[in-house]
DNA sequence: TGAATAGTGTCTGTTAGACATTATCCA
DNA sequence: TGGATAATGTCTAACAGACACTATTCA
């Protein structure tokens, strides 16, 4: 290669970990590759960042999320860049990896209403062996979203909008892997001050109904991607 | 530009923050730029990743830290990445920046014996205008530092291989930015089992003496690079 | 009124901050 | 022996886990 400089022609991508429930169980968005290398082999969702069309690599991470799955997630974080010479057989390569959580119904509908997305989702117990350096992508994001967990938020953004106490204790346990006191879990959440009630109530049948809850709006504009891209949590 | 990939053609860079405690307080190490752009400014430590020479961006932040301040840090983390079409005015680039920690003296005695590094360490407090963004990128690293040191070793390795526990409690006040309780900081260093005692003794003065101690191997090959380059809190 | 789930109250052992006390050295 | 800093002990208020209790709906 006489006339290339061989710095310069570093490939960039964006890979991006989007976790959703389904049947209690924590699962992740996999797409089978379409084009070599590792061709039909499966993948984080991903692509190359397109300078024209992306400002920045959030961009270029919410682009390849719509075109790989027609949704936009609530919920998006730069999660680590792995960047080395062995991990693409291309050569010197740098993905730029994001990990997001979405309500599965989101996700569900998505699929229903144009059901040219291939992907599937995957229990986080059961996943294969991915292409590139997915696999280790993966498992950084899995230990991210729990170690977050025990003092953030960000399970709430597996469900839907509106939700009951008893559903953001589950959920938390599904993403923890540990059962968490009620008593003592509604007590911090509480004083956490960041779910406030909706007027709604909701019934599950023959019991006292639940108050439904959302997070408060200003937990949202630091945590949540709207419809104006922000970097969150850098 | 009739015959290039715009795509292939993305800016890779490593910027380390260096942070260093000079006069009890919190420095950064800067560099002046040689080249364009920005030549003559204010700028981190920082240059391309060579696809030839660096395995992967963690060896290519040890290398632009060997050959700008002389040293090895004993504790290298990734810190972010800010990848936009905005941040150099030569296109589109990606800033793959990690975050290290030195005892000041490791830095002075690298500078006496090869005088040509041209660095200086500024107060964190009062840092210039600098090129690029790494004025964003410093920012992020030093709200990192100060987030984890709450429940990290990090501060350790702003001092000396060996230290008492009063370094050890100045530098965490003085990292942290706030008064904490002699008693309840030495209980909880101590029950966390991080440090172990040497056996030297060492005297202030005309006072009992104070028991040195070290951070435990074991803790050392979690959070420290030794001689051999290993990523460390992904 | 009983079944089922929502939501609250209470008890207790642990912990963190505040501060007092003892220890050990040198001049 | 006094001065200085190291190191430990004690008191208390706040907190978290465990679990019991009350509340509200429908059949």
């Amino acid at each position: 290669m006489p006339n290339t400089d061989p710095d310069r022609t570093i490939i960039v991508t964006v890979d991006v970990v989007l976790f959703a429930l389904l049947d209690k169980q924590l699962h992740v968005v996999l797409s089978r590759r379409p084009n070599e290398p590792f061709a039909g082999q499966w993948a984080l969702p991903g692509g190359y960042v397109h300078k024209l069309e992306d400002a920045d690599s959030l961009v270029a991470a919410l682009r390849v999320l719509r075109s790989k799955t027609g949704i936009t997630p609530p919920y998006l974080e730069q999660l680590y860049s792995f960047a080395d010479g062995a991990r693409d057989p291309r050569g010197w390569s740098v993905s730029l990896s994001y990990f997001a959580l979405v309500d599965h119904a989101v996700l569900a509908s998505a699929q229903a209403t144009a059901p040219g997305f291939g992907f599937d989702l995957v229990d986080v117990n059961a996943v294969p062996r991915l292409s590139f350096d997915h696999n280790r992508i993966f498992e950084t994001a899995l230990k991210r979203l729990r170690d977050k967990s025990s003092y953030s938020t960000l399970p709430c953004y597996l469900l839907p909008e509106q939700f009951t106490f008893a559903q953001v204790h589950e959920t938390y346990e599904h993403v923890m892997g540990v059962a968490l006191d009620k008593s003592a879990f509604r007590r911090k959440l509480t004083e956490m001050d960041v779910l406030e009630e909706c007027k709604g109530q909701r019934v599950g049948g023959a019991h006292r109904p639940a108050q439904l809850f959302k997070v408060k709006a200003d937990v949202a504009n630091r945590l949540r991607l709207l419809d104006r891209p922000l970097v969150v949590n850098q």
